[in-house]
DNA sequence: CGTATAATTGAAACAACTCAACACGCGTGG
DNA sequence: CCACGCGTGTTGAGTTGTTTCAATTATACG
């Protein structure tokens, strides 16, 4: 697989991303279109921030794919989330935060302060629903990697990267720019590289996705949604009942 | 193990949590204090919260410990966090916010409204604490099912669990009252309760630990924290440098 | 006591890992 | 223009950690 994406970069989708959170009023917009212009760029394999360092500012993913992550003493790696345009990172509330993890580029990132959620109501309510978000999909994280088999921590997570770029207007026709190693693939789903491959290429095999050249296709969503299990992570609107809700 | 703890629910230590997460006015104390003594006792395996539906009102756990979890289709369990007493849970600014999983009480709980943040700054500063100290435990839950062997997931756990509980005075000398069946433990770390017997007989052996009668002692936290790799959750205050700090 | 729930044990099967080697594409510098 | 090196992907064989299934023992609780 080629790393560097050829696609170029899109700085609204950010923009796309927050605005389909929430309706951002115009002040919203203005603040946000003000700091994605001031964005600054970050190489691959380059730190936005450090496990354990003082947080100055929370950050907005512009453009590129970052990832959060945290280095074990002897080596180990784990990819807690990745981060996608749109996406942020460091909004906390308590004072003199400290990161709880690493923050390192998977691509050549852009990256910009995020305007403070003061700035409008609209924009605290995009604030807000992300970071809903976020914690869905940590938990979503937590699950795969303890209940889910090596196939399907695959079908999952590519689901889920489909349905969060969607949202950025990064992804169509269930295919997208994947701009990832097997390696790094394999510390996020806690597995080996080498295992990664061999799913991979059984998944292939059984036609549930195509991946050449960074564009990773996938041919039928939702059949693979059925056989991994997946329900889309939804934080706010109607309650929804479950085929498996238990015990009244 | 015995399963229902003898010991007295002390309806005080949710206060004491949060007080050690920020120092809490006469206001937010008040508040606290009504809200807790209007708590709610929940009955074992009964769900506070269901994934999918409204959340009417943040909860804080009073007495007892409850999980958030996520079931899955096929009947799996995947245990997400624990709560425990001066826990929140459901904290969240979105508008009609829905629950991004199912919280269920693993003992008699005892829980209430979480009195709203606007009630004092010092009280909404302690909420922001809470969740970044939430979150900082989603990730090493990550971390633990990601990289962890099935040895140093527990270990790792029954670390983080003694860490939380002194925050609110219930845990003495690396001892605490751990109400959970072996089976709740191996849906907490991604393994079989089989295996969660093999490895706890094993880390007895070692005398890592003593777990009889619902009581849980840990003989040397420190060397069974070094031999897990494992550094306490920290949110704010001054930076730390990490043995593990790479790529300036 | 009797019954249900939890803990323990053993044997066999399986999923994922390790190690090592090799293939491939791509950019770089000779 | 080719040779080289490096990062990435691929393959095979053997090992390990964990699961499965089933049976047995211990423990709480009515």
């Amino acid at each position: 697989m080629i790393r560097r994406s050829l696609a170029m970069p899109k700085p609204q989708s950010a923009l796309t991303r927050l605005s389909a959170l929430a309706p951002l009023d115009d002040r919203a917009v203005a603040a946000l279109s003000d700091a994605i212009a001031q964005a600054q760029p970050v190489r691959a394999r380059r730190e936005l921030m450090a496990e354990g360092n003082a947080i100055d500012h929370a950050k907005l993913i512009v453009s590129g794919w970052a990832a959060r992550m945290r280095l074990l003493p002897d080596g180990r790696r784990q990819l807690l989330s990745f981060l996608l345009p749109g996406d942020l990172v460091g909004l906390c509330e308590q004072p003199a935060p400290l990161a709880v993890s690493t923050v390192v580029a998977l691509t050549d990132v852009t990256a910009c302060a995020a305007p403070p959620a003061a700035v409008s109501p609209t924009l605290a309510q995009a604030y807000a629903t992300s970071r809903a978000l976020d914690e869905g999909y940590l938990l979503a994280q937590i699950v795969r990697l303890g209940r889910y088999t090596a196939q399907e921590r695959i079908g999952d997570l590519l689901l889920e990267l489909l349905e969060r770029l969607q949202l950025a207007g990064l992804a169509s026709q269930g295919s997208f720019d994947l701009p990832l190693t097997q390696e790094t693939l394999a510390d996020a789903l806690g597995l080996t590289s080498v295992h990664v491959n061999r799913m991979l290429q059984l998944a292939r095999k059984q036609d549930s996705l195509h991946w050449k050249n960074s564009r990773l296709t996938l041919p039928d969503p939702g059949r693979l949604a059925q056989e991994v299990g997946r329900v889309a992570v939804r934080v706010s609107g109607e309650p929804i009942r479950h085929a498996f809700d238990v015990r009244p």
